[in-house]
RNA sequence: GGGUGUUUAGCUCAGUUGGUUAGAGCGCUUGCCUCACAUGCAAGAGGUCACAGGUUCAAGUCCUGUAACGCCCACCA
């Protein structure tokens, strides 16, 4: 116990006890001492990255989960790691090359690789120590990388085992190409974004008996006119009579002047463009699959780089947009362009340097998806896992059953090389774990392993198995898989969360987590995506450094409603920092009163000194535990966050804390005692719940204070339960907060009056409550009607004999006297609740009988005594409808 | 094109199974450096709950439609 500073410090404060919590290892999980077990597998920061505010958010949101995990006594581990990122780490690499005047290529692959591992010895680790200066409480001796000895090994293991069951395939097939990257990428790594680009309207001349006619074409309609170079046909619906006469027709490609075929083919849309389509089978995934129809071998006119290859005859070496142009120049010149229209349309871009996606013909590595999904979707509509909020169980299921082959090859450096191999000898090809030193068919030394390496989400996909030392059977494995829960942006929820649940489904045999917990994504305050580009990224660490890490937590929980976007600005760290103070010198008033308080507080209440506002505070404290694990459970952090704010802040700082002045520096030494007793248990209690959010200033306070020994941590404090019992013990029921809030409300009404009625601050006024019916009596230098409409503004009934004149001090004038009812208050919802379900009933035999009165057939069958009762017995009904319908609306 | 989210105070947002007077923070107005806290205290003003219908005794909340903005997915060249 040490007196507490006047003002905090959690510049020193925070570094301080992040380091001994690490010290004393409280991070860390142990599989050995069993029990029930609570897992979660941060989502691993790229290498390259800093930490972001989106960051931030997704740790905080992790760490309040494991850290109250942990103090509800499970066997708690935050797994951390980062991931290898292979095409962003790779471009930040070779930009460093760069600037040396070198590519990759004039160092050569090994160098290469071994530069890469360099500069993450010497960067990589950058966002782990911003983690830690967030007071992310992962359990550091487990760290993983995904490049690691264990997962490359998992990787190696889950290829081969896919592979030989064929799920792993190459083909020649279109994929999204990057030519700044010279790398193919998978589906879900091309970006579409709305481009306003043009529709060219281009003119093919028609040949008749093997001769160009004058004046006769077939127009075809395109965005990228270079790829005409590539063109094998043109296609045209069967059944659009414009082109009818044309198919088998011969065209001749302009500029080049290759014949063309018309071909007919059903996936021409005669409605769209032209009804004729000009087939590209290298350059575009429809026309691929046109020409495998009709047999139509692909030309490539592109280079890697996204320059054109000597197939585009006079164009070959200029960069694909070059040749845009120069080849509309050209066909312009030749009158070959009909028209050119503005045509707004969605292009791919790649995700890691947002150059123009390339559709391009290469030979790839892929997953065959379907086997893998089928279950993976199941284990969703089973409920083994599931989505918060809901919404996202539907996306993740349209992209499962929707799902297409994985393309998991890249023409990188840095990266899982794919483990095949190839023996020149006999052409065998075989998947290997470890490098093999023959080959199995041949005993052939002389092998060759593919060029290739892995996307980066082939090992991220393993993360929560194979970071626990998969494929070797142990006991973190055994007790910590599955997860309980993934906590991430929806951003990734095709990349790595839907994955991630087929890999464990498939290696596994179970989801890797229970519950996928979706958050919004961190905007500025116009609504736009935080980046560095735009210059409106707010700086997570630049925000601790001006108010602290507790208060950039909090706030964040403070504006993060369940799965909404978060729009941010600066100004909004204050609250976290005010906060934060408010707590510190509520501490310091208790600490200034008792020093030893929390000493005596342990010993328990003596239930018969207690207040009404002592009970009251400690039924407060029991709501506030309930709502808040509660809201925990649920995954609303902003109402946790909220009721904290609202028990600490109004219900304890200004309500309690005010009235404990009075006793406390008031004469009577027992109520003293209980009144510490109750402010230290009710604080104490406050700051275990607020730990997760602030755990910083919470352990400093738990410390400064002295509600644990030196050597014990408000960390593994036990997580405090409602207070249901106790309550009743220390008479804290329902009908003694009814009173003292009823109360409050009085005591604001008398500011009220105060205020309007401009009495001094300091000026006394005698105001006086008698039990049952509570009446302030107040003095004031005010008329009637203005406190009438006063009081009828905030609808409290006001006594119409105001007091005696003769019973008041004869400086003041008397103006009324104001009651509030506090017995027989009217729970008017569950009165009216009562009523409904009474009007329900009585609304359902109503209409049956209305039905039976106007059903001709039961007048005409019926005697005319029954149909007079019945009659008579719907009348009283209907007065009893009305009846209760009127003590409704009475109540309404 | 399909899906999905948002629209509530000047601003940023809560508002759970429909139910008492629609809340919070910031900002604003007024008065206070009152012996924990001016990063504070007390009081106040400020709302056609996007719009139009509907269901209900009762709608910010449920249903139908409309509009604006946003996000995700998508091989009409």
């Amino acid at each position: 116990m040490k007196e507490l500073e006047k003002q905090y410090d959690p510049k020193t404060v925070e570094p301080y006890w992040y380091d001994r919590w690490q010290q004393k290892g409280y991070f860390h999980g142990d599989a050995s001492k069993g029990g029930t077990p609570y897992c979660i597998v941060i989502p691993p920061p790229n290498i390259t990255g800093i930490l972001h505010i989106g960051h931030a958010l997704n740790n905080t949101i992790q760490d309040i989960l494991v850290r109250w995990q942990r103090m509800e006594g499970k066997n708690t581990v935050w797994l951390p790691g980062t991931d290898h990122a292979g095409i962003a780490t790779q471009n930040v690499v070779e930009r460093a090359l760069r600037k040396e005047g070198k590519t990759r290529h004039d160092i050569g692959r090994e160098a290469f690789v071994g530069k890469v591992w360099d500069w993450k010895e010497e960067y990589g680790g950058t966002i782990i120590r911003q983690l830690k200066r967030l007071g992310a409480s992962c359990d550091w001796e487990r760290e993983r990388f995904t490049m690691d000895a264990g997962l490359s090994e998992a990787v190696e293991e889950v290829f081969c085992q896919l592979y030989d069951k064929g799920l792993i395939y190459r083909a020649n097939y279109i994929t999204n190409w990057c030519p700044r990257c010279h790398t193919a990428l998978s589906d879900e790594e091309s970006e579409h974004q709305d481009v306003a680009g043009k529709l060219y309207f281009i003119r093919y001349p028609v040949k008749r008996d093997g001769k160009l006619t004058a004046s006769e074409f077939v127009v075809v309609a395109t965005t990228r006119p270079e790829t005409l170079l590539g063109d094998v046909a043109v296609a045209v619906n069967l059944k659009d009579d414009r082109y009818k006469a044309l198919i088998g027709k011969t065209l001749s490609l302009p500029v080049l002047h290759r014949d063309l075929p018309v071909i007919a083919d059903d996936f021409v849309d005669p409605a769209f463009g032209t009804g004729a389509v000009k087939v590209t089978p290298a350059h575009d995934p429809n026309d691929f699959e046109m020409g495998q129809r009709h047999k139509l071998a692909p030309i490539n006119v592109m280079n890697p780089d996204g320059t054109m290859n000597e197939g585009a005859g006079p164009y070959a070496g200029l960069d694909r947009f070059e040749c845009r142009k120069r080849i509309v120049t050209d066909l312009t010149a030749a009158g070959l362009i009909e028209k050119i229209e503005a045509h707004q349309h969605a292009v791919g871009h790649c995700y890691r340097c947002d150059t123009v996606v390339e559709p391009r013909l290469s030979l790839q590595w892929f997953v065959k998806m379907k086997p893998l999904a089928e279950p993976a979707l199941q284990a969703m509509l089973d409920g083994r896992v599931r989505f918060v909020p809901e919404r996202w169980n539907k996306v993740y299921a349209d992209w499962m059953g929707n799902i297409r082959d994985w393309c998991i090859s890249r023409q990188i450096w840095w990266g899982h090389r794919i483990p095949v191999y190839y023996c020149d000898a006999c052409h065998h090809q075989w998947a290997a774990r470890g490098k093999p030193g023959h080959c199995p068919q041949c005993g052939d030394a002389n092998l060759r392993q593919d060029e290739d390496v892995l996307d980066t989400w082939f090992s991220s996909w393993l993360w929560p198995f194979s970071t626990f030392g998969w494929p070797h059977k142990n006991p973190d494995l055994a007790l910590y898989y599955p997860g309980h829960t993934l906590v991430t942006a929806s951003e990734i929820i095709f990349f790595w969360v839907a994955r991630m649940v087929m890999a464990g489904i498939e290696f596994m045999g179970e989801v890797p987590f229970r519950e996928v917990y979706i958050h919004g994504t961190v905007r500025d305050d116009k609504g736009r995506k935080m980046s560095k580009s735009l210059g409106n990224s707010i700086d997570p660490l630049t925000i601790i450094e001006e108010f602290s890490a507790d208060a950039l937590r909090y706030s964040l929980m403070m504006i993060t409603a369940t799965g909404q976007d978060v729009y941010l600005s600066n100004e909004k760290f204050e609250i976290g920092r005010n906060f934060g103070t408010k707590i510190w010198n509520a501490a310091r008033y208790m600490q200034m009163q008792d020093p030893a308080g929390p000493v005596r507080a342990a010993a328990g209440f003596d239930a018969a000194l207690l207040s009404a506002d002592d009970r009251h505070i400690l039924a407060k404290l029991s709501q506030t535990i309930e709502a808040c694990t509660e809201n925990l459970k649920r995954f609303r952090f902003n109402d946790a966050a909220q009721d904290l704010y609202a028990f600490i802040w109004h219900e304890f700082c200004d309500w309690y804390v005010e009235y404990s002045k009075d006793v406390l520096y008031g004469q009577d030494a027992a109520r003293r005692a209980e009144v510490i007793k109750v402010m230290h248990y009710a604080f104490s209690t406050a700051l275990r719940l607020l730990h997760p959010f602030m755990p910083h200033l919470t352990e400093e306070l738990w410390h400064g204070m002295g509600y644990g020994s030196e050597e014990e941590t408000i960390m593994l404090a036990p997580w405090p339960k409602p207070l249901t019992g106790e309550l009743a013990q220390w008479g804290a029921t329902p009908e003694v907060v009814q009173y003292v809030d009823a109360r409050h409300e009085l005591i604001r009404m008398g500011r009220m009056l105060r205020a309007d009625c401009g009495i001094a601050p300091g000026q006394k006024l005698d105001y006086s409550i008698k039990p049952n019916t509570p009446q302030l009596t107040v003095w004031l230098k005010a008329d009637t009607t203005t406190l009438m409409s006063m009081l009828k503004a905030k609808s409290v009934s006001v006594d119409a004999a105001f007091v005696p004149a003769a019973a008041m001090p004869s400086a003041l004038t008397p103006i009324g006297a104001l009651y509030m009812p506090i017995e027989g208050l009217i729970d008017v919802k569950a009165e009216s609740v009562k009523l409904t379900k009474q009007l329900e009933e009585l609304g359902g035999h109503l209409e049956r009988a209305n039905m039976k009165l106007n059903n001709p057939s039961f007048i005409n069958k019926a005697k005319p005594e029954v149909v007079a009762q019945f009659e008579k017995s719907r009348q009283e009904l209907q007065e009893k409808f009305n009846k209760v319908k009127r003590l409704l609306d009475m109540m309404g």
